[in-house]
DNA sequence: GTGGTCTAGACCACG
DNA sequence: GTGGTCTAGACCACC
C-alpha cells in the first residue's frame, strides 16, 4: 500500500492517512487480519510524525476497522454490523454530495452510475466478522 | 429555511452554514434567483458573527453557488456546467464512502438504493444556466 | 459606445464604468471634443443609480480625461502632457504586472508582444491639446 | 523584505500586502522555496492583525504563489503553468493601461521600453515548477 | 441599508 | 509554535 500525503492541503495529515487507509481495506489492498505497519515504521515511510501516525491508528480503532494489540500491534478487522450512527453520517454525507452533484448539473443517471463504479472498486470478498 | 449549528464540532461553523445552504438549495428551499438572507440577518438568526457568515457567502460565491450584488445581497444562482475539479473531488469522495460502506456491511444494493433515494430528495425542477 | 456591468464583480460599478470610458475613448470609439451622455441618460441606459454615472464622471474630470460644462454636459479631453503622478502609478502597475506575468510563466518576448499588442489597438490619431 | 502599507488608501491593506509580496518574489527578494514570515511575525511587522495576514496569505495560496505547511508555515512556489483565467485578466489590464498610457501623452515606443525596463527588474533565475 | 474591512484578543487543532 | 477559527464591535465604501 502506498501512502500519498499533501502536506499542503488543508485536510489534516492523521486525517488523509485515516481516509488513505480506510480506501485501501475497502479495495482488498489490505486484507482482513493483515498486520498494519508499525507506528514507527509508518511515520519513518510516510515522512512524518509518530504522534500523527498513533492518532490515525487510535482513530481507526475508535471506527472499528482496526484492532490493536500490545504486542501483535494493529491488524484490519473483518466487516462490522451497521450502526446507527454509522448510518446516519452516510446519510448526511450522501444528502450533501447529492445536493452538490444536482446544482453542478449532473444528471440522476450519471451520479448513480459514479456510485455504482466506485463501490464496483472495493473488494468483493472481504470476509465477515 | 432552518438553520442547525454544532458549535461543539470541529467542523467549522463556516462550513457547517456553507454545507446546509448547499443542501438547501439543492433541496429546493431556496430557489434559483431567490435572495439568501442578509449577512447581518442570518448572523442574528445563527447566533454567530457577520464575519463568519461573510467566509460563508464568499465560499458560496467562489464556487458558484450563490451571486453577490452590492446592491441586492446575495442570491441563489443557476445549475453550472461539471467543472473538471469538482469532478475529481467527487470522485475522491464517493471513493471513500464507498469503501466505508463496504466495510461497515453495507450491501453494493442497499448502497445505490441510498443514493438513489437521496438524489431523489433533490429539487427536479432546479433552473438551468 | 456599449457599457457592460458585471453586477456582481467585487470591482465598484463607478469603477467599472469609469475603466470602461477610459478604454473607449483610448480606442477612438469617443473621439476627442466628442459629447459623452448626459448623466442621467448614461444612468438609465447602464442601469445604474445617477450618482453612481456622477461619481464616474466626477473621477474622469479629476484626472483630466473628461470636461464637464454646466450647459453643454461632459466631453473629451485632448491627450494630456505626462504628469509625474500619473507616471508613477504607471510604473507601479506594470511593476506588479511584469511579476506577476514572470511567476505564471510568461516569458519576456510573449509580455512584450502582448503591451505591443494592447497598444495597438488604441486609435494613434487621437487628437493632442 | 521591506513592507510599505498605506492605511488611508482605498485599497485595502490584504491587498496592498499580497501586491508587494508578488513583486518581491517576482525580482527575486524571495526566492523560491523560501519560507515567508509566519503570520504572527508579519503582524507585527507590518503593525496589522493577523486576520489580515492571514487572509493574505490564503489569498496567495488560492492564486498558487505559496503553499501553506501545517508544519512549516508558508514557502514560495515555483513558476506555474499559464491559466486561461490569468491570461484574461492580464489582457483586460494591459488594455486598460494601454488606453490610460495613450491618454496620458506616452507614446508606444516609450510604453514599451516602460515595459521591458520593468520585466526586466524581475529575477530570470526564478526556478520552474 | 448592504457588504467589505479591520482590530484586539482569545481559543483550538495540528504536528 | 504554527496556522485556523471565532467573537464583538467598529468604521468605511458603495448604491
Amino acid at each position: 500500500m502506498i501512502i500519498q500525503l499533501d502536506m499542503s492541503s488543508t485536510t489534516p495529515i492523521y486525517v488523509q492517512l485515516r481516509n488513505q487507509i480506510v480506501t485501501g481495506i475497502g479495495r482488498g489492498e489490505l486484507k482482513v487480519g493483515e498486520r498494519l505497519p508499525t507506528v514507527r515504521q509508518l511515520a519513518i515511510d510516510a515522512g512524518v510524525n509518530t504522534m500523527t501516525v498513533n492518532k490515525t491508528y487510535q482513530i481507526l480503532r475508535a471506527e472499528g476497522f482496526i484492532e490493536i494489540d500490545r504486542r501483535n500491534g494493529a491488524k484490519v478487522c473483518p466487516i462490522q454490523d451497521l450502526s446507527n450512527q454509522y448510518r446516519e453520517k452516510l446519510e448526511d454525507e450522501l444528502e450533501l454530495i447529492s445536493a452538490e452533484a444536482r446544482l453542478k448539473g449532473l444528471e440522476k443517471e450519471d451520479f448513480l452510475k459514479l456510485c455504482e463504479e466506485k463501490y464496483g472498486q472495493m473488494n468483493p470478498d472481504t470476509q465477515l466478522a
